[in-house]
DNA sequence: TCAGACCAACTGGTCTGACCAATCTAGGAG
DNA sequence: CTCCTAGATTGGTCAGACCAGTTGGTCTGA
């Protein structure tokens, strides 16, 4: 026994999680045994479950158990597309949010790239060149910008625009059928890591915002509220993403935790 | 009656929220009569309600119901904390990304600006150079900045910013007790201000940039994770915040819908 | 007339104890 | 040794009960 109530369970499992007490992939106690340990009927104890699972910190699975899951980058904002709905986002406040974070995330990688992660960049550009399915390429467009944020190095910069990258999903893949589009951003997308390779921040500054800002020229309703939203699988970091596409890992990923429940 | 079952609970209701059949402030039918509507035990209801609630979609107030809530600007990232744990996330991490997002929104703040605004604006620094509490005084510094944010007119960069308050809080309080510091950061906050008063959007980006930099100097620890986080209160948008501290309302706020729990 | 005490009818919060379906595991049949 | 079955374990769901706040009406006394 540890201690008693609703909110002591609550935490001191967060509390295990968060120490790597209890580690990914690992179960929790039965439901049952919880209700024991913290002096609670089985009934309060599922509540407390769904609302850790509804947060992403552990995975409910029928018949088996209730085990902890993988933290990932985009988990903090899964509920994204709702809130966008409902506070009528435009697709220009999305795209000028990510000029304020993308210019400097361009800058940054340009200060910090390693030659195989702009080789890695380069390839993730070649296969989006090389793509017809208009989803596939507009994931591959999505994890050449977030490949940007992780080589330049600031896991936030990182998180806020995998937090956006469900908005833009849509964006990118309804401008992905016009040739014409295509050409441009495929010009556009080397400039951008050429100056990154060069190591010029200012160069790579000004390629990421003349990049992001075509697209106030080439998408309709660009101050209208967002409406196809969701064409994203959910989980959609970095990582899952290059798995679906290139089936590949980023580079500098080495540490894979063991264990992970299915 | 609509339907049975558990999902298509969630389903409805979800449903009726985002299409504004249900609007914020509105209750919804009681855990009872929600059972007998979709053919659930009160338990599954409760349970439902909890992961609702949880996604920030639904308020429960024990004894007098359960609302719809005001979609708020951090409400997709309520996560937050536990990940930037997780992730290892430094002080130079979080002030860089809200350097980048901060000119901007400092930037279109003078561009938008109203007088009913600036005036608040003042009111919340004068209430901040006066309050003795450190707690207190860093949810005031905090307002500041996402008062900016909302007179910039990006709701993105509002969520976004809303998102990494929490992660700020700390740092900020922390600081609050040099009075160097103190005085100082006073004369940053009125400069900012005075350049979005005056209209002067360079001005306004080169303040702000100049404000949050000064953090680097004075903050110890400034490239070690973060460590005490979780001192701002869970619901902490700007909206929230104001309610806690100046007991006041936005300016911009005259379509208060009517009804809405306290 | 009206302020204040009071009560009944809500609301969500919690508990008990039961049964179901899916899953896992150990032991027996071949 | 392999395979299959029976039982134990897990989460999913239910009915019915009681508690603790909130609310709004009613009744009382000034």
């Amino acid at each position: 026994m540890t201690t008693r109530g609703r909110n002591s369970m609550a935490q001191s499992i967060e509390h295990r999680i968060l120490e790597g007490i209890l580690n990914p992939g690992e179960p929790l106690p039965s439901e049952r045994d919880l209700a024991v340990d913290f002096d609670l009927s089985r009934a309060s104890v599922r509540e407390v479950l769904r609302e850790m699972s509804e947060a992403g910190l552990v995975d409910i699975q029928p018949g088996r158990g209730t085990f902890v899951t993988r933290p990932t980058q985009q988990q903090p904002a899964a509920g994204i597309l709702r809130w966008a709905r409902r506070a009528g986002v435009t697709p220009r406040n999305v795209v000028d949010a990510r000029i304020a974070l993308e210019s400097e995330t361009a800058a940054n990688a340009a200060l910090r790239a390693r030659s195989q992660e702009i080789d890695f960049l380069r390839t993730v550009l070649i296969r989006l060149d090389n793509e017809a399915d208009a989803l596939l390429a507009s994931q591959l467009d999505i994890a050449f910008h977030l490949g940007i944020a992780r080589v330049g190095g600031n896991p936030v910069s990182e998180m806020l625009l995998t937090t956006l990258a469900p908005l833009t999903a849509d964006l990118v893949e309804s401008t992905m059928r016009d040739t014409n589009v295509v050409e441009q951003r495929a010009e556009e997308h080397r400039a951008i890591l050429d100056a990154i390779a060069t190591g010029d921040a200012a160069q790579s500054r000004l390629a990421m915002v003349a990049h992001l800002g075509t697209g106030s020229q080439v998408l309709p309703h660009f101050d209208q509220p967002l409406v196809l939203i969701g064409t994203l699988p959910a989980a959609s970091s970095l990582d899952t993403i290059l798995e679906r596409t290139v089936s590949g890992a980023w580079p500098s990923n080495v540490d894979e935790p063991e264990g992970y429940a299915r």
